[in-house]
DNA sequence: TAAAATTTGTGCGTATGTATT
DNA sequence: GAATACATACGCACAAATTTT
């Protein structure tokens, strides 16, 4: 078996093509959506597969995101180009769910699956409220956020919760502060669904932040929380 | 443009392919080949597109490495298995440096550079002692730290530092106990260099933990350290 | 509400080129 | 040189998702 590298080969039509694709991304914005596979590839002569192999290249870069039966999308901004050069935001990892700028995404009343009965300590099944939230920064996602709460008294309050800080809203409706007790950080991969509620390249790094929140003196948990945060967009910092 | 939810979707032929594929790895060793695409398309009852279709999800999960002229080498090590079913390890976050396992890697006087003087609160280009640990687990590679030290008056003790607690030497040795005050946290992918040094495919996600540490009392910085850790292994957990 | 059109996603069959054994 | 195996590319057809009519 012979490890050594293979000699270098002269690009091959499709890779021709992702070149001259990357090159012409410049005259796109964000939101732009590339022509059609079609027309792209009867610009290039090619057949639509290798038309989609070239464009496979720029997805794999990140430079823009399949929809299916919509189009190619244009990912790449001026914005993001600092980001990869170490310019991310600075984050208080104490700061989930009191974010000022936070959109809701969907909330239902649901029977807990296994991982949400776990950590809230209730039986599997039965109903808990879930919000999910989404944050943005100058219109880019940043943060999505799974919020679990175990008391179902909450929900004709926290039902009518559309935008702003989560936590402040519970303060201000139901007088109910929240005291992170856990914080579970971890980091992986995006899946398909993540990297388009978040916009991102599929397989984009993310960090994982998932917390366990009492209220104050009392000891069983009120709300599970599972954040989603683009990595190359945010640091967490603490002090001690 | 709808940016709303998409459907869940059923698994397409080649992704259960892939499914089926990902299983049986256990039945083969690092270095083993698989099958000819050929003899694979047939069994699964599949062109070879799709087949092939398959073994480029493997490939992009790193488990898999193509050889043109040879076959699909299969790079995957048993111990790898249980940590994509959720099997994580659990770190306390605020432990760095003092995992009674880590070896020394380098360790070596050297004039800082700009983001290390920066964190040291030191000019660039002095001299600071820089240590380089890895952290194995059951002879996997976990976790690799850079630890940076501004006192260079440590040097003749640190530079017999050899394996172990990294802090316990510097208390037994030195009579030094460092006290974490700051902490950030990213994560991104694992470059080349850093992917080699942790035996994980490129690309794989990789956490960062980078802190600043104080002797008892002090106020300036003694010690700054950037910790990488292989997020597929690893969780860190925070009790508050 | 429903149907049609558009666009991407998946799959098959075939042909040819390239690298290795 | 021959055999084997992966790499690239074309053409066609239909499925799935979305948007438009």
């Amino acid at each position: 078996m012979n490890l050594s590298r293979h000699p270098t080969t002269y690009p091959t039509r499709y890779q021709e093509i992702a070149a001259r694709l990357e090159q012409e991304l410049s005259h796109y914005r964000c939101g732009d959506w590339l022509p059609a596979e079609q027309q792209l590839a009867t610009r290039f002569g090619v057949n639509r597969h290798t038309l989609r192999r070239a464009v496979d290249q720029l997805v794999e870069r990140g430079w823009v995101q399949r929809r299916q039966g919509v189009g190619i999308l244009v990912l790449m901004r001026p914005f993001d180009y600092p980001l990869n050069a170490r310019a991310r935001f600075s984050q208080n990892l104490l700061d989930q769910g009191s974010h000022p700028t936070s959109e809701r995404l969907l909330s239902v009343l649901r029977p807990a699956s296994g991982p949400v009965a776990d950590a809230l300590g209730v039986a599997e099944g039965r109903d808990i409220i879930h919000l999910r939230t989404l944050r943005r920064v100058n219109g880019v996602a940043l943060c999505l956020i799974d919020h679990y709460f175990s008391d179902i008294a909450w929900w004709p309050s926290l039902r009518e919760f559309t935008s702003g800080s989560l936590h402040d809203w519970l303060e201000a409706r139901l007088d109910i502060r929240l005291i992170r007790h856990q914080t579970r950080i971890s980091a992986r991969r995006a899946q398909a669904k993540e990297s388009r509620m978040l916009e991102i390249p599929n397989q984009a790094p993310l960090l994982c932040v998932r917390t366990l929140n009492h209220r104050e003196g009392a000891h069983s948990v009120a709300e599970y929380s599972v954040s989603l945060t683009r990595a190359d967009m945010i640091e967490f910092t603490m002090e001690h």
